[in-house]
DNA sequence: CCCAAGACCTGGCGGC
DNA sequence: TGCCGCCAGGTCTTGG
């Protein structure tokens, strides 16, 4: 489910309801995430008090007087403002209960997110300090992809996943940006000339924003923090549509896998 | 540093 | 129905 667009959709929807309230108790029913959910949560969080809900990549950064809680949604993670007396389910982990009465419940499946105790300096943790730019900031743009590209032999589209060099760019988004610049997504990332990467940068502004715009893209049974689905489904048009017609040209659109990713393109517009 | 492969998990789906 | 293999939105770790 989670890429930038649907953490960003998540970090709007739950935020009006949390953001200046205070954490009154906090439930862990399944410690064991990605890592275990840290003994330092429960004994320095409540009572207090949450400033703000971030976001630095696809990380949530909910900013506590006393330090900061960082979360991270995985592959099938998501968080709802719930009524804590209702029931929890299978893969209902985490709950924050808030004086105000309502809860913020983490649900994970798979258990690839995770949840850890930052304190005060979030952005120096190790899992943040190395994150390239965000997407929307002006340092990322077509001369910051052709320069870091430079020498680099694998896949383009695994070189924009990578969030050391941008981030917030996952399997949807790639494949999407690259169908939108004509860019095939096998192409080494050394071999791109400057004028395609502004095209790129410009294409992963777009499709983010877009799919922000949308409230992201609901697979599965993804809704955002406020219920509300994803509309941003109904434009892709090359994630999730191997052997239809391209929308651009009607050739049948073709599947291949890198770095163990599924990854459909249009052989005849993209190259 | 760069890159590929493996690891971590559960659930849904198609095929037999 | 049941079992099996494969697939899924991520990213850290390991090893060459």
């Amino acid at each position: 489910m989670p890429e930038l667009p649907e953490v960003e959709t998540t970090r709007r929807g739950i935020a009006p309801h949390i953001e200046g309230q205070r954490v009154s108790r906090i439930l862990v029913r399944q410690p064991r995430l990605r890592w275990p959910i840290p003994e330092t949560v429960l004994e320095r969080l409540p009572p207090a008090q949450l400033h703000r809900v971030r976001r630095r990549a696809k990380y949530l950064l909910l900013e506590f007087e006393t330090g900061h809680l960082l979360m991270h949604l995985g592959m099938s993670g998501s968080l709802h403002i719930v009524d804590p007396q209702h029931d929890a389910g299978k893969h209902d982990h985490l709950d924050l209960v808030f004086d105000n009465g309502q809860a913020l419940r983490l649900t994970d499946p798979r258990r690839f997110g995770a949840v850890l105790w930052l304190g005060a300096d979030p952005l120096e943790h190790p899992l943040l300090a190395r994150l390239g730019p965000e997407p929307f900031s002006n340092e990322f743009a077509g001369s910051y992809l052709y320069r870091l590209s430079r020498g680099r032999k694998l896949p383009v589209k695994q070189f924009i996943m990578n969030q050391h060099i941008v981030t917030g760019v996952g399997n949807i988004y790639a494949s999407e940006a690259l169908f939108h610049s004509g860019i095939r997504p096998t192409r080494p990332a050394g071999k791109i000339s400057a004028v395609r990467y502004q095209h790129l940068a410009d294409a992963i502004k777009e499709v983010l924003a877009q799919a922000i715009a949308q409230g992201g893209t609901t697979l599965r049974d993804f809704v955002g923090g406020d219920g509300k689905p994803g509309y941003f489904q109904q434009q892709l048009h090359v994630y999730g549509r191997t052997g239809l017609p391209c929308s651009r040209c009607g050739h049948p659109l073709q599947e291949t896998r890198l770095g163990n990713r599924s990854s459909v393109y249009c052989s005849h517009c993209q190259r």
